[in-house]
RNA sequence: GGGGGUGUAGCUCAGUUGGUUAGAGCGCUGGCCUGUCACGCCAGAGGCCGCGGGUUCGAGUCCCGUCACUCCCGCCA
């Protein structure tokens, strides 16, 4: 059975498919029927109960290794590797000297045991090797623009443009059947949890809130616009309304944003999900246990949280500075305002007296007590723009350091033991107004677990993030507008929304984080179409406004909608996480570059005059490139 | 839209304070080699030093501009 390699990750199905084509051709062989045209075996599959069999297996040049009296062939196939044997008295041998790595060959020979001194171990097909008695080539190839034996890093752009080669190296393979693996199991098991599948729109409207959309001009209509959809939110929800209960989709997801390391230019992949008559908790329910599984199934025996702790927003800004923290850093900031109030430390003590919003957040920094690396982070915060970051250490039973020598002993004290920390420990201090430092004290936090390497990176740290507000003020205009998403329910309902001061009201709305990557947002939805209205005109909408944008979701609503909710975890962020990479293009086969070119199929690319008249489009292109000639006859 | 980094052989890289003929490894070509699995040994070909301008007796090296790639900020409900 262990015909194929790595039979036992296999899944079972796709073994049965496998083994039922070897058995196959191994029927047409032993009725004495001509060999399979390419293969009797692919290259990761012969063992040493193939001994003595006469074979054929086709496959890429791999590796070449010409002794003159013998001739060594590494033929690689999607399956692993094995290796030919050609010997100088073969009609084939000047040939197979020939040819050049990664050319296409089908070679039949026979599977011969290979001496003790000659096994590979480090191979599954190790034991054996084929001497070759014929030789086909298949397909040549030229000079390779990249080598696909090895995997050091190579220009991006190089390999984005022989995509076709890159995608043949090991890590990238790998990564790619990982991918497809994942979202089998995903399917799978939403389908096996009750929900189903059901496909939205690809054309579709623009919509006003959001990221820029991709346009689609129409033929038949000049001058109006189709819309790639950001996300399928409106069409799940009124599959809802329409009473599907259960709706999953792998649903591409369009936006016209800029590029980043962890964010493809124009389209990515989400686990879209949505579940009618449905609390919080239920949708918690569903999808934790969905993604523990996945990641204890694909996360290489790393630790995967068992159950994910609810972080309301703000504890989380407090705590970690973040609502994506990496639960894998065992830091937790604290409020140690009072250590500071009326001390002699006159920049805090000062900054506390003239505002009663100032706080003085404690970055605790376990093993970091020593003046250098105190020295080292002041001066990253300096770099980071920062005017530094104050610190006390603490070694032979004292707190030491500037700052413990401006508040004195008692104050440093009780820092101390409020933070629980001891002799070779430190401690960094952010003050101000908290929204205006959270952020950067979660960054230094960050920065203090990786340079201290108190990260436990053997694991996968979940969490849910709650409690988001609804909306927040503008910084610069000071205008009042919503904080995530419109659409979700706020606590409390109409009564809050009548009642409480704006900035004060929660939604149901709430993100999974995992290793301080936001993995997915999600909400209760606002299902009433005057909790709507009334939300909408809190953040300055007017009623005619948001009917004439989300009319027809909000007229749905007015026949007979069920409470629902739902999350959209991203698929490509958790093969990321899964495959170990920091870089999207790393997990995804044909990835457009940074400024969301295609260098493979050359997208985007002018069009002919004739394509443009029938959509009604004349370019109107920038000065400042007269020289393009972005319309082609 | 803004900021940082990089750009030298098909590929990965080195190149001193600005100095005469720009190097190495892989790959390629030729030769030798019967147990390699990063095979080994010998020889050879291969360079608009991203492009344009400037400083200088002299520029791969310094300056300005520009292009390409990449990372980040803005942006991404």
């Amino acid at each position: 059975m262990s015909l194929l390699e790595n039979a036992d990750s296999l899944p079972r199905p796709m073994l049965d498919k496998c083994l039922q084509a070897v058995n196959l051709w191994r029927k047409q062989i032993e009725k004495g029927n001509t060999m399979h045209l390419y293969r009797t075996h692919t290259c990761g599959a012969l063992r040493a109960e193939n001994i003595d069999e006469q074979v054929r297996v086709s496959g890429w040049v791999h590796r070449k290794r010409d002794h003159g009296g013998l001739l060594f062939i590494d033929l690689r196939d999607h399956y692993g590797l094995t290796q030919l044997v050609i010997e100088p008295s073969s009609p084939h041998f000047a040939l197979a000297e020939q040819i050049r790595a990664e050319s296409v060959i089908r070679a039949d020979g026979k599977v011969v045991a290979r001496d003790d001194e000659a096994r590979n171990p480090n191979l599954p097909t190790g034991d054996i090797e084929v001497y070759l008695s014929e030789l086909e080539i298949l397909s040549e190839t030229g000079d390779l623009p990249l080598p696909v034996f090895g995997e050091p890093d190579y220009p991006e752009d190089i390999r984005l443009r022989y995509r076709f080669l890159d995608l043949r190296r090991d890590s990238l393979h790998r990564n790619i059947v990982l991918r497809s693996d994942i979202i089998s199991w995903l399917r799978q098991r939403m389908t096996a949890d009750g929900f189903r599948e059901y496909q939205t729109p690809i054309l579709t409207a623009s919509s006003p809130e959001g990221a820029r959309d991709f346009l689609v001009p129409s033929r038949i209509h000049p001058g109006k616009f189709y819309a790639l959809p950001q996300a399928p939110q409106q069409f799940k929800q009124l599959l809802m309304v329409a009473g599907f209960d259960r709706y999953f989709q792998i649903a591409p997801c369009f936006r016209d944003e800029d590029a980043r390391a962890d964010r493809s230019p124009g389209e990515f992949y989400q686990l879209d999900l949505e579940m009618s008559f449905v609390t919080q908790e239920d949708v918690f329910a569903c999808v934790e246990p969905v993604l523990r599984d996945l990641f204890r199934a694909f996360g290489n025996g790393k630790r995967v949280t068992e159950n994910f702790p609810r972080i309301p927003y703000a504890e989380a800004m407090q705590k970690y500075g973040s609502d994506k923290p990496d639960l894998r850093i065992p830091i937790e900031m604290q409020d140690v305002t009072p250590a500071f109030d009326g001390s002699d430390f006159k920049i805090f003590a000062n900054m506390i007296a003239k505002d009663k919003r100032v706080r003085v957040w404690a970055v605790p920094a376990k093993t970091g007590g020593s003046r250098a690396f105190c020295d080292r982070m002041n001066s990253w915060a300096q770099g980071e723009g920062q005017p530094g970051l104050g610190y006390i250490f603490f070694r032979e039973g004292e707190g030491a350091g500037p700052l413990a020598k401006n508040i004195g002993p008692e104050r440093t004290e009780k820092i101390r033991t409020q933070l629980g920390l001891e002799d070779g420990d430190a401690v960094f201090f952010c003050a101000g107004v908290p929204k205006a430092f959270a952020e950067f004290a979660g960054r230094a936090r960050n920065r203090i677990g990786a340079e201290l390497e108190l990260i436990d990176a053997d694991q996968f740290a979940f969490c849910w993030i709650v409690d988001f507000p609804m909306f927040e003020t503008d910084e610069t205009t000071g205008k009042l507008d919503f904080s995530h998403n419109p659409f979700s329910m706020p606590q409390g309902g109409m009564e809050a929304l009548e009642s409480k001061d704006p900035i004060d009201i929660l939604g149901h709305q709430y993100d999974i984080v995992c290793n301080g990557i936001e993995l997915s947002s999600g909400a209760i939805r606002n299902h009433k179409p005057e909790i709507m209205l009334k939300a909408f005109a809190i953040a300055g909408y007017s009623a005619e406004v948001v009917e004439q944008e989300f009319g027809g979701m909000l007229n749905a609503f007015r026949y007979g909608a069920p409470p629902h909710g739902g999350i959209a975890p991203g698929v490509d962020r958790i093969v990321m996480l899964l495959a170990e990479q920091e870089n999207l293009r790393e997990v995804v086969a044909f990835p457009m570059n940074q400024q969301a070119e295609d260098l493979l199929m050359q997208a985007p690319a002018p069009v002919s005059n004739a394509q443009l008249r029938e959509l009604h489009i004349r370019p109107s292109l920038p000065k400042t490139t007269p020289t393009d000639e972005p319309v082609k006859e």
